[in-house]
DNA sequence: CGTGTAAGGAATTCTGACACG
DNA sequence: CGTGTAAGGAATTCTGACACG
């Protein structure tokens, strides 16, 4: 319970799809063309409408901002992938680790 | 300008207008009709893009949630808008309030 | 490999008005 | 007073393809 609103990282706002094309582009300063093939090259992942208007967080817009980055630094798209699944799994390592630390502080204070 | 820090309630996200009208009427269940009709009331105020497009925030969902509420209570358009300029001056006040507190705080323990 | 562009269609949004009440 | 609706136009978004390299 304690342990769950700890590891509860929902930035409830950050993460929600909501913005269409138009507004990311402003808000990147990218163009329609480079964001669909970074979704195309698996690197992000918008929401769609029933209809198929693609819908993004302001999570993905960051995250497209730092892929813009390294591929102006000339890292290619498959390496900027690698680099977000090994960043994900690492987060889920300490996740883990964190909830072990947890449920033995509990074992050891509460004894049941 | 520790003051300027305490006293920062941006709340980043939730104020950024980012969302077109599709998004709000699924995200509050309202009509367009209402939507817009409060918005001639006074009651919200979206962002525009160059072209017209109404651009709404997470806090404009909520209140336009609360607006919704009330008037299906029966409470008129302007009751509520009269309600929402009380609402904001009292925010207002308690914020200057807690400025000048701050303020004396300072003077007293810096003297300067 | 990463991105621009023109093409054509589908979906979205906007305003002003008529309607009911 | 608050909201629905049909009307017509303007702006947005989508996909698949050709282009360069």
């Amino acid at each position: 319970m304690k342990a769950g609103v700890l590891l509860d990282n929902t930035n409830s706002f950050r993460d929600k799809k909501v913005m269409t094309m138009g507004i990311v582009t402003e808000m990147t300063g990218l163009s329609e063309r480079r964001i669909r093939y970074y979704e195309a090259r698996k690197l992000i992942f918008p929401d769609r409408t029933s209809t198929g208007i693609r819908k993004y967080s302001f999570s993905d817009i960051e995250k497209l901002m730092e892929i813009a980055e390294k591929v102006e630094e000339g890292v290619q798209t498959d390496e900027i992938r690698r680099d977000f699944k090994k960043r994900e799994n690492d987060a889920n390592m300490k996740k883990n680790m964190i909830r072990g630390q947890l449920n033995a502080h509990f074992q050891r204070t509460n004894l049941k």
